[in-house]
DNA sequence: GTCTATAAATAGATAGAC
DNA sequence: GTCTATCTATTTATAGAC
């Protein structure tokens, strides 16, 4: 595993603080060089193109994502093992709020040379959701189903976290977390 | 109300297709024209600026999802209301695809020129999800948790029902919300 | 109102010096 | 490995004929 260097790093760094505001589309080379503090030649020198700089920004976010699922996932049991995921998936979101960004704007495109292999690390993260739902539901519950459940979920943490970062950013993760826990704990339907 | 002319409704239509396609930025106004099948003069002459087509579209989409949850939410009460809500969500995402991906991907932009526009119409959506939230949650719940939990029924939904679309557009919509509802029903603390 | 033609600026990418 | 300079194509937008 050979070390990253100083220079790829300050662009990768720079293309994913510049494509969370204005979008893969609206980020130019040019912006991303003199963020990055280098020539726009380094850049060309570091990735072979625009596509392959963004791809490796986008594949190794979701790999990460994914990655962080797993461990909460196998940390826990029952519904518990939900909040785990929820909680970790938040932390996670708050530490790479960029990232979270350009994911939320990313995930449905379907027009991008990276799409396949971004199809699959996102079915990845949903299984990961999908194995913790399994002693959760009835047993007869379909797959289609089960995706949609994992996918909800995802979707409501996703979205409750970019919330949460964008307006209210003074408030604790936990009260984000308890929030939308809130909304899976049955409490709804008691009133 | 002046009715919208052919050639403007034309322009409308192709502009939501490309921009659910490549994204706003992504999407050039000689693609527009193209599709649209006018000359880029026309585009021009019916819309001052690219800025201002995407703009209109989004305000306007936002505006219908508004409506359409308000209604919802006044056509029952209790968790039913937010039942109903989810399933009018998903059938105006269905009936509107495009639009759906395009605010997905545009929805936490803050770079935009109609971003306060946007923002007011988010608001107001959400808001219609912390009213029907409101006789469900306990008294003593924040604004924020408030918000935190309307937003996530409205990610799930969103992601929940482009995930639908996009992987398994067979399914009935039915399906769709049964899985969503299932996880907001407090079934899965059941187990 | 719609068109063609074109201006003016910017984009991704490459060449070659150091 | 990093730079400057530049190529080529594309982009938003406008001018002016019809």
């Amino acid at each position: 595993m050979p070390r990253i260097s100083a220079t790829k790093q300050a662009i990768l760094t720079a293309a994913l603080d510049l494509g969370a505001l204005h979008g893969i589309s609206g980020t130019t080379m040019d912006e991303v060089a003199e963020r990055a503090g280098v020539a726009k030649g380094s850049v060309y020198y570091n990735f072979a193109s625009k596509d392959k700089l963004f791809g490796e920004l986008l594949t190794s976010g979701v790999s990460t994502l994914s990655q962080t699922l797993h461990e909460a996932r196998l940390a826990a049991t029952g519904f518990a093992c939900i909040e785990g995921m929820v909680t970790s998936m938040l932390t996670l979101i708050a530490d790479n709020r960029a990232l979270a960004k350009l994911m939320a704007a990313e995930i449905f495109r379907t027009d991008r040379v990276w799409q396949e292999s971004m199809f699959t690390l996102r079915r990845e993260a949903l299984s990961e959701f999908v194995a913790a739902l399994d002693p959760l539901v009835p047993a007869e519950t379909g797959e289609d189903a089960r995706l949609f459940m994992a996918g909800g979920i995802f979707g409501a943490t996703l979205m409750g976290g970019l919330e949460w970062l964008l307006f209210s950013p003074d408030k604790p993760a936990t009260d984000v977390a308890e929030a939308l826990l809130f909304t899976f704990s049955g409490r709804l339907t008691h009133g």
